[in-house]
DNA sequence: TATTGTTATACTCTATAACTATA
DNA sequence: TATAGTTATAGAGTATAACAATA
């Protein structure tokens, strides 16, 4: 029970960082201009290169359509530009403009800033602890395919 | 340099963990019949008990138009009911059904459930390191309300 | 025939503003 | 005057289905 305490109190903080951490990228995306949905399609296009909507839709698990919208709203708002496919008149292909390319690369410096702010002052054990204590959780994770809700169906 | 790559891996881990739970507890919510949002509520209610829709939409950080449309979803679903309240007649409070409240439960029974699965065989050193590691980043991320994006604005 | 991306339509979550009933 | 909750309106993300152009 003392054991039981112990780990739904583990999950409690996995949970909280979860809010914690989603709350607060939601919030400095913002300020650049971006909602998550368009913040990683802009991510996977830096990973990428210029790609097709089909290829940003299976990248995202999403449908073609909503691809449409969120490659809409970047044009709109200045982060890509549609292209002609060089060979495939069907399909285009969504590239950077230099304002979406310099913020991709900013999101990426950032993402290392970021890891050293939270990281810098922490002692290499409980860094390494930490990563494998989470690495046994993700496998566990997806091993198992267990779900929050597995006692949930009565 | 080597140092940065073990932190960012570690934030990699992070944000993988926030990306495979939150995707297993919506897929789990949707057998139940509910959306992410709609079971946050049913939670509040859970450990607050009847509650007005004004003390949801603080406890949630949500509007109050926002309240009125998830009770309306929850009602039409069969997981609460409006009851006027019983000293101010602009209020109503929002209870549980039997359905309701079987399954607000049940989400805390699967919560112990899945951390007893996740962590029942990870060693006690590895889950103090984990819940200290956790504690550290999110004291850091409370205190110095850093943000993923602070290298971003170049 | 199959694929790419669009239009049409719909649902969920979210917000602000105007309004009603009550405090 | 202030508060609780609704209606009105809007925008973002998501989906499926029908369709056009092209492969």
């Amino acid at each position: 029970m003392a054991d039981q305490t112990r780990q739904t109190q583990a999950l409690g903080r996995i949970l909280e960082l979860v809010v914690v951490l989603s709350e607060d990228m939601t919030r400095g995306l913002e300020r650049l201009g971006l909602t998550d949905s368009r913040a990683h399609l802009l991510w996977e296009l830096h990973h990428r290169g210029p790609s097709t909507q089909r290829t940003l839709a299976d990248a995202l698990h999403v449908s073609a359509r909503n691809i449409t919208g969120l490659v809409d709203a970047l044009v709109a708002t200045g982060f890509v530009t549609r292209e002609p496919h060089p060979t495939d008149r069907r399909a285009t292909l969504v590239s950077f403009t230099e304002h979406g390319a310099a913020t991709a690369a900013a999101l990426e410096r950032g993402q290392h800033e970021f890891a050293r702010i939270l990281f810098e002052e922490m002692p290499d054990h409980r860094l390494d602890g930490l990563v494998e204590g989470l690495n046994e959780v993700l496998d566990r994770l997806r091993k198992h395919g267990v779900s929050i809700e597995s006692g949930a169906d009565q």
